[in-house]
DNA sequence: TTGATTACTTGATCGAATCAAGGATTATCG
DNA sequence: CGATAATCCTTGATTCGATCAAGTAATCAA
């Protein structure tokens, strides 16, 4: 199941619209991760490295527990996609990096999902800042 | 992690706020969830039961394994939410229905899960006529 | 310096997802 | 009719994500 986020109901059109909006953006990022042989959690880790991180600032970047990045950094690294280097400043600490091999798959990630990339595209320019501004209006 | 879709690249605003409106859906969705104690395929699976169901049509719906299916719909039955019988019709196949606590649960589900109402709520009925013709035009 | 806090890891547990394999039933076709 | 194939679902195994409790090491603060 890709992301079962399938609604219970949905009142209006615009909440499905919403709805089928969402599930087809979980299936098509989960298929182009699975398209290079990772996990969607994996691509959204890799995904946030473009500068080197902490552990602790990407737990707090994905809402997640440390140890849950603990994990995938881990994975990450025994792909050699990652490095994982004590941090000079704070020895506490750890920095994740993307390795050039990490870079590329990223690279190609980027490239793969085009799914909302396609789906922007299909609409004018006006149609883009409409849409944006409604987003936003509705996220609050 | 809630659902893990943060974006690699947005190359524009109209895809940066779309990822924003997937993110903030799913994490609501499984804030939802979670706070009656199910998981967000539980609940997903709960609330296609509106109607009673096959194992196999779920596993379609749901673009998923039907082992997959199995094991949640254990589940939701060992919770006292479903029930599984043999179809009469067909006796290779079980039909999946909710009982009366699922029901209740489920309706409460609908009712906590307020993100695309609120969200959608936030627009004027014009607002969301724009939206649902724009996603559906993205979504091609 | 002592004690608390911070940053991360480890180990355990649970659930979701997928695959291979198998049992039971139904459908097909010779 | 009867053998074979296809369908529906389950079981078992494995992997990964998520969360929690507990622990280590380093830093900070009194």
């Amino acid at each position: 199941m890709a992301v079962p986020n399938k609604p219970v109901t949905t009142s209006s059109e615009a909440e499905a619209a919403l709805f089928d909006m969402v599930d087809v953006y979980d299936r098509a990022y989960e298929v182009a991760a699975a398209g290079l042989s990772l996990s969607p959690a994996q691509a959204c880790v890799l995904g946030r490295l473009g500068e080197r991180r902490g552990m602790g600032a990407l737990a707090e970047e994905l809402g997640c527990d440390a140890s849950n990045i603990t994990q995938i950094v881990t994975r990450l690294e025994a792909l050699g996609l990652v490095t994982r280097e004590p941090d000079p400043r704070d020895r506490r600490g750890r920095l994740v990096a993307r390795t050039p091999r990490g870079d590329e798959i990223n690279d190609r990630f980027a490239t793969d999902f085009t799914f909302a990339r396609a789906a922007v595209g299909r609409l004018s320019p006006a149609e883009q800042d409409q849409l944006t501004a409604l987003l936003r209006k509705a996220l609050g």
